[in-house]
DNA sequence: TGTTATGATTGCGT
DNA sequence: ACGCAATCATAACA
């Protein structure tokens, strides 16, 4: 009789808890743990023990300071990584120990009791889902504040603007190459962005921060940077001058947008630079034959005047490009001349070219209502 | 230690 | 979304 009854205790029983566990609903996937999960897991805490590349590291990179810098950056950053690893698994593993403990206390407790009341073997099951339960909240709990002491480590050595790194050497110069070779126009499209950013190592971002400041304080103190200007210019001169040398004898121009095109400056009064791409734009644009023919006239004078003379003359550039620009029709209107918009010389209508106050108009073959900072010519 | 240079951020306008 | 202007915070330098 006993064991009947006994079955028959544990079926109402059980009849019981599934109405019960009809109204208490299950819990739903818990969204917030599988955040603290997908984060610790990013930042290399909960992950496998080496990462060769990841969350903290691909930040860290991107600050493209000084390497020595950052690898000391590094290192005390990844020890106290390390730390919080090591104190986030040992903790998770007392946990896990404590809850099979605590599981197997309370399953031979529930065994022993069973012989005396009706506990059925589902009972127990949901009894140990309910300790798991239990136990997962505290886990969530170690895995918040281990995040947060992830968020804190990083916010302290990470966090650009408090350990802010000059870029490096490279990247300086490759930004500075740009700039004052699109001086009419430096806005770099999101191609060159990437390109510079890529040359540089840095990141996109940095290298509209850079360009950002730069337009900003070259426009203060022009003067200030009266010196840098010369450097680069003469720098891009030479190479522009080599490509077009190049050109004439590959009888191949060179490309008006390139990132190659270079910027020269005025050797006598000091202040003033002309894209030329102001030149090259001339034999590429739907222009009037007349017009390339000048230009070819204008590269065969330079060509001629480099090999006899044997000395690279940005100047003659200059003068021979707005020789050739006064010569036009329409000159008062670059865009005009150009047959189109904006669009087809790189210069977005927002953002006009340098004014030349001597010539008053701008220097580019840009917008007519030019404001960024004049460089005079002549 | 004060000053300057410089990379990043913020707030605003377009 | 992008750029400008002002500002912050820190590196680099005198």
């Amino acid at each position: 009789m006993k064991p009947a009854l006994f079955s028959v205790l544990c079926e109402i029983k059980e009849k019981t808890v599934l109405s019960i566990r009809g109204i208490q609903e299950e819990d739903p996937p818990d969204a917030q743990l599988m955040r603290l999960d997908n984060m610790l897991l990013a930042e290399g805490v909960s992950g496998p023990e080496k990462r060769g590349r990841g969350g903290p590291m691909a930040v860290a990179a991107t600050s493209g300071g000084c390497p020595n810098d950052n690898s000391i950056e590094h290192s005390d950053y990844r020890a106290k990584l390390s730390q919080i690893r090591q104190i986030y698994h040992s903790e998770l593993e007392k946990y896990e120990q404590a809850c099979s403990e605590f599981t197997t206390h309370v399953m031979n407790l529930l065994r022993e009791q069973s012989r005396t009341r009706p506990i059925s073997p589902k009972e127990i099951e949901r009894m140990v889902n309910i300790i798991h339960g239990k136990f997962s909240t505290i886990q969530m709990q170690l895995k918040q504040s281990t995040c947060e002491a992830v968020m804190i480590l990083r916010s302290r050595f990470l966090d650009a603007r408090r350990k802010r790194r000059n870029f490096s050497k490279q990247a300086t110069e490759v930004l500075n190459e740009y700039f004052y070779s699109h001086l009419s126009n430096p806005y770099p499209s999101e191609e060159a962005k990437e390109e510079l950013a890529k040359k540089g190592g840095i990141t996109v971002s940095q290298v509209s921060n850079w360009f950002g400041n730069k337009r900003i304080r070259y426009k203060k103190n022009m003067g200030k940077f009266q010196e840098e200007a010369n450097i680069y210019a003469a720098k891009t001169a030479v190479d522009a001058t080599n490509v077009v040398a190049q050109g004439n004898q590959a009888n191949s121009p060179s490309t008006p947008n390139s990132a190659s095109s270079g910027s020269f400056k005025m050797t006598n009064s000091g202040d003033s630079f002309i894209n030329l791409q102001s030149l090259t734009s001339y034999q590429s644009s739907p222009v009037g034959a007349n017009v390339q023919s000048q230009v070819s006239i204008v590269r065969k004078t330079i060509h001629t005047f480099n090999n006899e003379i044997n000395v690279k003359s940005p100047l003659l550039y200059c003068y021979c490009a707005l020789y050739v620009r006064n010569r036009l029709p329409n000159r008062g209107g670059g865009v005009s001349i150009l047959g189109g918009t904006q669009n087809q010389t790189g210069h977005s209508p927002e953002h006009p070219a340098l004014t030349d106050p001597a010539l008053g108009r701008e220097v580019g073959l840009n917008n007519p209502q030019g404001s960024f900072p004049a460089l005079s010519i002549l």
